[in-house]
DNA sequence: CATTGCTTGACACTGAGTGCCACCGATAGC
DNA sequence: GCTATCGGTGGCACTCAGTGTCAAGCAATG
């Protein structure tokens, strides 16, 4: 259903449109706050009608998390694609550096993506939707550690609990990277996390047997 | 704010009403599905009014997180009076188990609970909100951890992330506990997933050097 | 009996999200 | 050139969550 990346005749303006809206939509809530800008104003700003807004986005926190939550499948593709004798902190820590290799690379793209996480983190409504992609990566992911790690995911409970460990590091990446104080390099974010998680992700399975 | 629980005049009077809404509620959701069911049917189903039931939950989704996680000044209490020289495995451990002794000790709270968490886990609003309560919890685990660590907490990620991998263990038994096919234990859930988190939990303190 | 305090119900209101239909522009076929 | 069709859009009305406000009801106290 994401397969028309480049219809360009029609599509293009389809993506322009959403990109009207997003930027909009980016400009007031991070400036004003989530709960005091409606719908209404953010359509006003974009110039178009509310029931367009919902035709791209299905709710308002839907925009401000799909900025950051649009890149799952690129996190299982490169999870898949890692060489299989790896250990799962290593496979892991390139995975989810995938949606933060932009902001790494582009710092323009970075500063607009420090203050949508400081939205994300500051605004319950939209920390429970970044949490709920978030519960969806976290299936995906232990789908495909299971078959990397040949662990059957409904009798050994560490697919799914690596995959939420790696994702406990990305979240407190996020949230040591947001404050912008210093110059913290992700990367090195990256390295501090996946360090504290390590010895759990890359232990000698024992845990059929634990009783 | 929770420290009159036995103003036995009216105070029993706003726990009958609670208790009324919220029996009401779980038996609406739990059948029919939490999108299907309005406000005005729990209301009508408890024999109340509308704005009473806002008075009472903050939201649809409060009624059902609440009645799992009423209990975070216990969980905090508890990690305090665990020794300190414990392995923050077996103290967490412990914490965590405080919610779940409840349901442990009375099989026919622990049925409903049970029902309660499979609605959780199969609604991604419940979901989200769940994990929104959860990350309240994470950041008092985080500062009790951090006490008796001695780590500070906005230099160190070990006790963010320890906190968040005792939740992750905590959500994974849940998760299987759900189902109830066969009689799975708590306590040997926990020890299963605990056993997973735990050698990251107890390794030796190396996170302010890992670059 | 009057007052004070707490709880409730009713009403109105904002805002999110959806369904429906009419409109508009472009493309294809006659 | 006219028309049927198709994707996108705007407008409208609707449901439902959640909030503010106010007028009772009801207990305890003077």
């Amino acid at each position: 259903m994401r397969a028309r990346a480049d219809n360009s005749l029609a599509e293009r303006k389809r993506q322009l449109v959403a990109d009207e809206l997003r930027d909009a939509a980016l400009m007031l809530l991070a400036t004003k706050g989530f709960d005091v800008v409606t719908v209404d104003d953010i359509v006003a700003a974009a110039g178009m009608s509310r029931r367009t807004f919902f035709r791209y986005f299905a709710s308002k926190e839907d925009v401000v998390v799909r900025f950051l939550a649009d890149t799952s499948a690129d996190i299982i593709t490169e999870l898949a694609t890692r060489p299989p004798a790896e250990p799962s902190s290593v496979a892991l820590r390139h995975a989810l550096w995938v949606p933060l290799a932009a902001c790494n690379d582009h710092p323009e793209h970075s500063e607009r993506a420090r203050v949508v996480v400081r939205l994300i983190l500051d605004t319950p409504a939209l920390h429970a939707r970044w949490l709920e992609r978030q519960i969806e990566w976290r299936a995906e992911l232990a789908a495909e550690l299971a078959n990397r790690s040949g662990l059957d995911p409904h009798t050994d409970p560490y697919p799914r609990m690596a995959a939420g460990m790696a994702l406990l590091a990305l979240d407190t990446v996020l949230q040591r990277w947001q404050p912008g104080d210093d110059e913290q390099h992700l990367a090195k974010l990256m390295d501090q996390a996946f360090a504290v998680v390590a010895p759990a992700l890359d232990a000698p399975a024992a845990s059929p047997a634990a009783g």
